[in-house]
DNA sequence: GTGAAAGCGCTAACAT
DNA sequence: ATGTTAGCGCTTTCAC
């Protein structure tokens, strides 16, 4: 069943279909109808291959997720895949390891996929303009942005939170507690994603409370998972040093760390406060409830999307979007006096 | 840059560097030398979607998740991804809300998208022949069978464990350490799920045991959620009925249930054990870790892969793969006495 | 072993 | 408002 067969069930042209396939608004409401109904009936469907190759483009957007398992960017996937999916468009998502190439994933898809945008969801934030000139679509850069301007502002899109003051604001608010000796459980000092913007957060909120930065407070795990965070804050406890309060920053590491305190015999939040940032489901589940920073993984989703599909269909520019985070109050912080 | 620069730049003809691309035998080695060489150096990627216009077919696998949050799945879904671009080929993913209908969206994805074949992760377990017939090409159902017999076996094929048998597993387990009045938390009796397939289990292991199957204590949450699960349990402790142990369907509901009964007071294992299937890396975190029948993820979403694209390439036919759990011991089953 | 040429199904000028 | 037609980039006979 091609558009051949339905122009000739009509006894149109096929540039008559071609045009009610496409919306056209130069067709006459009597073909129009009957184009439609006779599709309808005959179960017809474009072959998308065709449209592609002629427009040399097809509908797709890629979503490049790095960080296999991060339980947290579930939500921000199925949001992206329900918004893609609702504007007509087709989403491709491709996961990359730790390790790999975001950028360089994107322009392979790119070319090999026909994108006509992309997401980067979780990514270094530390692109040059060298880099991003293997793409030549429009993307967004969702939940991480490049706050280090290494790139110019109008030459690419982000959908993030604050993380340097939401960290600070999670840190502070230990403070606040009467915490002085605060931990921050983190991937690395110097990896260029989101941990250490939130890092940044954790130092500048001890440096304006007054507080030295002890390196032995900083747990680095080397990733993002719960296993890492687990095994890095078992070690730093066996090792003896002391703390009041843990800064995680993320909900699945927190998790983790939680764990390992519970199993070395403390108590969160009686020996130990914990905090965090993401906001998870679970985290509201687990004993004692984690207090966190909860992004708006939905939202972020879909303003992702919205931005670049603006992009695409040239009604919009570069734009960076920051969310607000929503406080989440679990038991796992205690007023120290 | 298309085929027929490639061509020119090597004083060849369009087809040779066709047969080039497709691996054909024909080729003497010079000129297979040659068109390589001038390929790797142009960067030159074919367009697809000039070759699945012309062989009617694109290299795409659909994969329709029932579910939409369901942590279970996000380990499956990554290792579907990663083979199936491991093959060379594409996955297209659309998750569709419970209420939805698998087939009918499986259906149109492979007319729209041109799918050469479909992985339905956690659908139904009581497709209809009629119902199935809108499919023109092979599938796979990932995580749940068909166990009812209302499909002939050699229509369709199907990776997933033991659902009744491995239910059973899990509530002997629980009499074995001297329970007796164990609770069913599922999602519905009749919702042709797994759930029920699990519940199946749960009542024979009842029966061959000699207990009754009493109605209170089944704790249906309408849903696969954590949050369901947690408000289901929370009533039912608020009606009063006793149990000393809970088996869940999933872990995930085990975790909702955890919480209603630490808020109820009652302590997991010493007031009620706990146990379930599936094995999120997260139960093993929690207080306490939950003891669980741990389904092999990445394995299932590879064989399911691995089963589809043989049939795909015409390669295999039809299979039914039963993949074994394994017991992951928490400590949230207690022995009474 | 290699090349010429006919489409795959569609869109977008262009002509009417 | 409608029809005709030339490709989009590729694969695949079919000759040679």
């Amino acid at each position: 069943m091609t558009i051949k067969d339905i122009a000739k069930l009509c006894g149109v042209s096929i540039s008559t279909v071609s045009r009610v396939l496409n919306d056209r608004p130069d067709v006459s409401e009597e073909n129009r109808r009957k184009v439609l109904s006779v599709i309808q009936s005959s179960n017809y469907i474009p072959n998308n291959s065709a449209r592609d190759l002629v427009k040399t483009k097809s509908d797709t957007i890629g979503l490049v997720v790095r960080g296999v398992s991060n339980p947290f960017y579930t939500d921000i996937i199925h949001a992206i895949e329900a918004r893609i999916t609702a504007h007509g468009f087709t989403m491709v998502m491709q996961q990359i390891g730790s390790g790999d190439d975001e950028v360089k994933c994107g322009a392979m898809m790119e070319r090999d996929k026909r994108l006509q945008g992309i997401i980067f969801l979780g990514g270094r934030s530390d692109y040059t303009p060298a880099e991003l000139a293997a793409l030549n679509v429009p993307f967004v850069c969702c939940s991480y942005g490049n706050p280090y301007g290494t790139l110019l502002r109008d030459t690419y899109s982000s959908v993030s939170i604050a993380d340097e003051e939401e960290a600070h604001r999670a840190v502070q608010t230990l403070y606040d507690h009467g915490h002085r000796r605060i931990a921050a459980l983190i991937s690395r000092e110097d990896d260029r994603s989101i941990s250490q913007l939130r890092y940044q957060g954790y130092m500048k909120a001890l440096r304006e409370n007054g507080l030295p930065l002890e390196e032995e407070l900083v747990i680095s795990t080397g990733s993002f998972d719960i296993q890492g965070a687990y095994k890095a804050v078992a070690e730093k406890l066996r090792q003896g040093v002391e703390f009041t309060a843990i800064f995680s920053i993320a909900d699945n590491m927190a998790i983790g760390a939680m764990r390992a305190l519970r199993e070395a015999g403390r108590k969160v939040p009686k020996d130990c406060s914990v905090i965090a940032i993401d906001g998870l489901e679970v985290s509201e589940y687990i004993d004692p409830p984690l207090t966190t920073l909860c992004q708006p993984m939905e939202e972020m989703g879909q303003r992702s999307v919205d931005i670049l599909l603006d992009m695409v269909q040239g009604k919009g520019h570069n734009r960076h979007e920051i969310l607000p985070t929503t406080y989440r109050a679990g038991a796992s912080v205690r007023k120290l006096h």
